[in-house]
DNA sequence: ATCTATTCATTGCATATGCAATGAATACTC
DNA sequence: GAGTATTCATTGCATATGCAATGAATAGAT
């Protein structure tokens, strides 16, 4: 069954480089484009949330969102309650090009499972969401 | 579909993680590991042939390898008829670690599906198969 | 309430990464 | 077979990455 980490490795880094190559032009390499649609679609995490939840080195991710708040893509807020947390908000910048950001992605989807049937597609879309790691 | 890409990505970088964590003390952090596993799979691949089938830069890959010569993992020949190629084959020192290497692959994996059932398994193995990319 | 353990964001530092460019060898065209 | 286009390995350089460590804030225990 180690074929499915070779595949999805591959594929990851397939996409990483595509993805990247593609947003450079907005200063969103290095999946920094990535962090933009997270936000947009969850805003308020903080630092730490929003790295889990891509599973990217928090210090990495620290250092990404430092850069998107200096392009202006997003911001950050002290959370009233608990004075550690920063929480991760994006600027109408950030909201303005996540149509284009999210857009690509599903380009890069489809094309990835054009070969499948849609029953397929849902197939292999559960199975995914049942892998534990 | 989107989620596809996000799951897989979000595993692949889980999955970096824990293996460069584990492998780190025989200095095979930095995705290391894969090229000695690929290598001794594959031998008398390319340096280029290498690199994509791993889906890594190529001269990210080119300087790995490089490490992993010159710490005695892997080793390079010039190919007999096109002297642009620089064939890569795995050392004693590099077989000696193989079958550690590919029993955490294979252990990371079994974890990696342990909620499907062994039809489920099969099926993933099937569609990640097809994707395109 | 004090003491200890976690959980944050943040920085330092050594190293890895990847785009762009180079030169050498081979393939392709006419 | 000269000329052009590709395909290699390799290097330079600017930047990204990630482990380890720090200090501040909170949670948990006694």
């Amino acid at each position: 069954m180690f074929e499915i980490i070779r595949d999805i490795g591959a594929i990851t880094r397939q996409i990483q480089n595509v993805s990247n190559a593609e947003f450079r032009k907005l200063g969103l390499a290095n999946n920094a484009f990535i962090y933009v649609i997270r936000t947009y679609e969850q805003p308020g995490m903080f630092l730490g949330e929003l790295a889990d939840s891509v599973q990217i080195d928090r210090t990495t991710a620290f250092r990404t969102v430092q850069k998107l708040v200096q392009s202006g893509y997003l911001e950050l807020q002290h959370d009233a309650h608990d004075k550690r947390l920063r929480r991760v908000f994006v600027t109408p910048k950030g909201a303005a090009i996540y149509p284009e950001l999210h857009a690509f992605e599903q380009q890069c989807s489809d094309r990835l499972v054009s070969q499948l049937t849609g029953k397929q597609q849902a197939e292999l879309k559960l199975l995914l969401s049942k892998l534990v790691y």
